[in-house]
DNA sequence: TTTTTTGATTACCAAAAGGTAACTGATTAC
DNA sequence: GTAATCAGTTACCTTTTGGTAATCAAAAAA
């Protein structure tokens, strides 16, 4: 009997962990949808948000921009404002929470109701 | 202007964090995909998987039996043997998985190549 | 008899993630 | 002058996560 192969299985696996890199955890999906929803600076951000702190927020911020999830412009003036704009190509990512959401739902019912 | 509402985005929120319950984090998807593999045996699992340890692995299997991703049955016997299979209902995260690495796949090009 | 293999569990330690609070610097309102 | 707001940053500490190695029981192989 020939010994099993896993390297496909892995390579099949990177944009799979890519992904989980880019929404997984416990914020980025919620900080995706305040910013949808409308929230565009900072704070707006923050208290939309209960429990998630400054600190953590800055750090997903950077990343989702770096993930070119949200555009962060500096609006020059007077008590410093930052703005953050969700990008068109964070819209590519509906489809995908969509699914996640679904099978949610979906599990729900499977562990209990039924 | 009104106050905004954000018990809607929260509570649409609840299934998709369900899901990364259930297949978030390092590990679960790798074991998902050994299993369905054909890997059936604890040992087998964590050798397919490398980087695995004994500790994370059986913690994990728990958890995707409590979510009936897998089955464990004891094979009485000899240097007793633990089986773990796919359930039918794991299939259902193919579709899940496979939108999670197409999402994957372009974000790559996104970010780098192009 | 000793070693090996099986599927785990446990104790112990290291690393990573995350929270709190203080502080920056500039400006406006009181 | 004092306080507050904005957008963070930093230091410090706690919690969570994860890895390593030892151990268990039971049987087969050496």
């Amino acid at each position: 009997m020939k010994k099993k192969e896993h390297k496909e299985c892995l390579s099949a696996l990177v944009p799979v962990k890519d992904t989980l890199d880019v929404i997984g955890g416990k914020w980025k999906i919620l900080i995706l949808i305040s910013v949808w929803e409308g929230n565009r600076h900072f704070r707006e951000i923050e208290r939309s948000i209960p429990k998630l702190s400054t600190k953590v927020l800055a750090k997903e911020l950077k990343d989702m921009e770096v993930n070119k999830l949200v555009i962060r412009t500096v609006v020059n003036g007077f008590p410093v404002r930052t703005e953050y704009t969700p990008t068109e190509y964070s819209k590519t990512l509906q489809k995908v929470i969509n699914e996640l959401r679904n099978w949610g739902v979906n599990h729900r019912k499977e562990i209990f109701g039924k």
